[in-house]
DNA sequence: GGCGGGCATTGATGCCGGTCAATCGTCCGG
DNA sequence: CCGGACGATTGACCGGCATCAATGCCCGCC
């Protein structure tokens, strides 16, 4: 809500933006860089607001900055299923569709840098090599989609929670604490960034289950409750095996590339 | 198995081929053709061969021409699961990438019209106009494959069956059997292109559960059974009311573009 | 023709997980 | 401080689906 600093339509510098290594922004000149500030512009959304509704002309796209979004699909019947979530640095909106087929919603209280469709669609006309990182994140996103699905598909729930919080164990930012208490974590900390109902549905199952799944790791004691939404990791290998998949291909699903992002605090 | 016609480096021109107005050919101008012509083979595989192996390094890529190509994701225990399902025009093999995240297989005997990844990636470099082709099919790939597994997380297994007979009523071919008998056929036919082991992993069920909801499909006078492969569609609406999902949904699933392709029968 | 293997179907059984419902804890506004 | 709302947890129940097993069917092969 610091509006003061970040509003839109206020010069918002590259440079200095806290994602930029990790978005498509990663392959832009200088030059571009520049190109896309004169485009782009920083916008807030509280949890729970709906930014861009599936079926809607949508000429919004961009990048996650801070905070979480979720991709769902309406089905009839009004519940919602979740299609994925986009963290900090994914890209998120439809480049060269005039409707969209999902809606973004914010998961939580989020930063998105935004853009119009077609100036960004203008801008990768310029410039083909910033559409050839389009191509290769989007090539790596169907990659990512299909592992997914093929593991939400044939696990069993416990599975797919396990292998929920191992990710989540790679990627969790560690800031949700003070630094003293912090240095008292001998375990690495998993932290739920989301509610249960969310998580439920992206795992494709219910609220109850979750939770009957999670305290059976708890007495198993494979993670150790901090609060609701944080969990010390007691036992790594404890919950590999609870996967049903191998630590290789755990790996590649969380996207481990040694950048462990501990995500945007510019406050 | 007609070597004798297509066979591996002889030169197989674009402008005849029976998919080129679908596949990402599509875009490609006289002169492009003729470059892809050079580049590219056709090659037969029998029903159940391995095209490009999950972890292999990976130097094969183009368009599905003939027959069924399944996507295949070996998990540990060694039961393979199907991510996705290539009908002719589709694209197979992965751009930029040095090993194969998932097998490519014949599900049946098909047609590849291949070409060497590396010597593939140079002609997109050499041509930004196909890059952003290939771009807008990923992208749609992406929405597809996403939608895919909403559907499949969130609905029964009567659902999914009956959501993936709609889809199959909409893009079979009509040539199973001659033209006189295609005659008499009052209802659209619904043409199962793979075996039941096949479908039931790409509906993430078994065998077993897919014939009962095939067979109470059948008993409720939706499908009428011609052989074990084929079925009248009888009660199109009764299949709508079983998936589950609206009418415009499902049309938008299955891609209907009003080219209802009767495929490639160059023989 | 007889035989064996692969595939589709049908039956019997058990369990995972969805559903309904109650309890508990936390947070807020009165 | 209290009462209501919301989310998380736990319990009881049962239905759908996987599993195991048997049968029937088709086709190639000896």
């Amino acid at each position: 809500m610091n509006d003061a600093v970040f509003s839109p339509g206020s010069c918002w510098k590259c440079d200095q933006c806290a994602i930029n290594h990790r978005s498509i922004c990663r392959g832009a000149s200088e030059e571009m860089l520049h190109e896309l500030g004169r485009l782009s512009h920083l916008r807030h959304f509280e949890k729970g607001q709906v930014i861009i509704a599936q079926g809607d002309e949508a000429n919004l796209v961009g990048n996650v900055v801070k905070g979480i979004v979720k991709l769902t699909n309406m089905s009839m019947g009004g519940q919602q299923n979740i299609v994925g979530l986009l963290f900090p640095s994914d890209f998120f909106g439809r480049a060269y569709a005039e409707t969209a087929r999902f809606s973004y919603e914010a998961a939580t209280d989020v930063t998105l840098c935004c853009m119009n469709r077609h100036a960004f669609e203008g801008f990768l006309g310029r410039h083909s090599e910033m559409e050839h990182e389009m191509l290769l994140s989007t090539l790596d996103e169907l990659d990512a989609t299909r592992e997914w699905a093929a593991m939400t598909s044939s696990h069993t729930t416990m599975q797919r929670v396990a292998t929920f919080f191992f990710i989540l164990s790679r990627r969790s930012d560690h800031n949700f604490c003070d630094a003293q208490t912090r240095q008292k974590m001998a375990y690495p900390v998993i932290s739920l960034p989301i509610g249960r109902r969310d998580i439920a549905a992206y795992l494709g199952t219910t609220p109850e289950t979750l939770s009957r799944n999670i305290q059976t790791l708890v007495r198993k004691h494979i993670i150790r409750p901090i609060d609701t939404n944080h969990f010390e990791l007691t036992n790594s290998s404890g919950l590999v095996e609870h996967t049903g998949e191998s630590r290789e291909d755990l790996d590649s699903m969380s996207g481990v590339d040694g950048t462990n992002e501990t995500v945007a605090d510019q406050a």
